[in-house]
DNA sequence: TCTGGGGTCCTTAATCTA
DNA sequence: TCTGTAGATTAAGGACCC
């Protein structure tokens, strides 16, 4: 039997976290509705409405730049809570309708959708269907692009927005791109762009037409034949169902900068038991232990630590976090935002002698023995990396 | 203008190891 | 045993995405 050629379907939910918040109050139906931090206080735009677009309001907008724009909008903290069930809704709905479906964010997914024409019919129909079924059980509208790989079928999906549908053949690839500006292609942010409209490049078309080495010169070796690739509709069709978690991080930004170093450790602990109840919950344990400080002029730094037992244990993170903070290769000064993480997941026999129940480490014998270990090297056990640049230095 | 939170991946540089 | 070195590993930061 002939394999069949790839076919991609990309569905997004319409400015989805504000639709949720429309459908459930009729009061704001019609409205500019913008999800995020609220006015007067710190934060972005999450979401927002058709409506509140009008103003020239965007997601990743500072809020206090929406609330100029638009003093009379509704402003709603976001309920993450109901937005992930929602979401699971959805996924659940489209796991019932097509065999690979791969969960790229809340709002969206990638559809293997090749070789379903006999059952679902050609892809408009499958795009229809698909579009129909989640406003029916939703009350919220999806816009689908159909595509032969994932990038086609993103940018188609981007194209038709809102509420839209378009299909993309693979011949029709490379007059649907050239048009396009280079900021809808995947990994192109500010950056990026800046050094790409020095050539004086705005369209993918034109782009496509940049020989390799001297884009290279502006972006280096690898950027520069990922977007080549990709100005020429070349991308992957692979979907895969179930990804990986790499890492668990909790961060909070202060609403006014904070020096005093009691409030600073008071919301590490908070942050730690935050993050040791997630990775509890996900049973996981890592021994990459991940600080995070922004201070008051947006400088960003991080520091790591590896200890040789994975943990999950909010104890364990507290102590190994403050210990990079005052480890004395961070900057002192005002903080902004404070954050801790776990990564290096291992799957060995120590991780299971922490708790599983939320409280703190079940086995006495393998705390004392990291207490006095970190008591007596004046730091947490096992090897700390420190500065720039790696290594290991114990 | 003033920038959240939670992630992933890539590049660079220092260090370790064979 | 010492030295040089290439490749692997590790840490930090940048860039990006939703």
């Amino acid at each position: 039997m002939q394999t069949p050629a790839p076919l991609i379907a990309h569905i997004d939910l319409d400015a989805f976290f504000a639709s949720v918040e429309q459908r459930d109050n009729p009061d704001y139906r019609g409205k500019p509705v913008i999800v995020g931090a609220l006015p007067g206080g710190r934060g972005v735009v999450a979401a927002c409405s058709y409506e509140a677009r009008v103003f020239g309001i965007h997601s990743a907008m500072p809020i206090s730049r929406a609330y100029r724009l638009c003093p009379d909008g509704i402003y709603v903290r976001p309920d993450m809570v109901k937005y992930a069930a929602e979401s699971r809704h959805i996924m659940q709905l489209l796991d019932a309708l097509v065999p690979a479906v791969e969960k790229a964010s809340i709002d969206e997914a990638y559809l293997d959708i090749g070789g379903l024409d006999n059952t679902l019919g050609p892809p408009e129909h499958i795009g229809t269907t698909l579009r129909a079924r989640i406003w029916e059980a939703t009350g919220l509208t999806a816009s689908v692009g159909i595509g032969p790989n994932r990038l086609i079928a993103k940018l188609a999906s981007e194209a038709c927005k809102p509420d839209g549908l378009k299909v993309v053949r693979a011949h029709e690839v490379l007059d649907f791109l050239a048009p396009l500006p280079i900021r809808n292609l995947r990994g192109m942010g500010p950056q990026t762009l800046r050094k790409i409209a020095a050539l004086n490049i705005r369209t993918i078309g034109e782009l496509r037409t940049v020989p390799l080495p001297v884009l290279e010169t502006q972006l280096g070796k690898a950027a520069a034949a990922g977007f080549l690739q990709q100005s020429q509709g070349i991308a992957s069709s692979k979907i895969s169902a179930a990804r990986e978690r790499k890492s668990i991080s909790k961060e909070t930004t202060f609403s006014q900068d904070v020096t005093d170093t009691a409030r600073l450790r008071d919301t590490l602990r908070e942050l730690a038991a935050q993050l040791a109840r997630t990775a509890r919950r996900e049973q996981l344990a890592g021994n990459v232990i991940t600080l995070k400080v922004r201070y008051a002029g947006f400088e960003t730094f991080t520091r790591q630590a590896t200890l040789d037992h994975p943990t999950h244990d909010e104890r364990a993170l507290l102590a190994t976090g403050w210990r990079l903070f005052t480890g004395g290769t961070l900057p002192t000064g005002a903080v902004r935002l404070i954050g801790i993480g776990i990564s290096g997941w291992q799957a060995t026999a120590q991780a299971d002698l922490f708790a599983a129940d939320g409280a703190t480490v079940t086995n006495p014998k393998i705390l004392e023995a990291i207490d006095k270990l970190s008591d007596k090297y004046g730091k947490p056990v096992l090897q700390v990396g420190v500065g720039k640049g790696g290594g290991k230095k114990s």
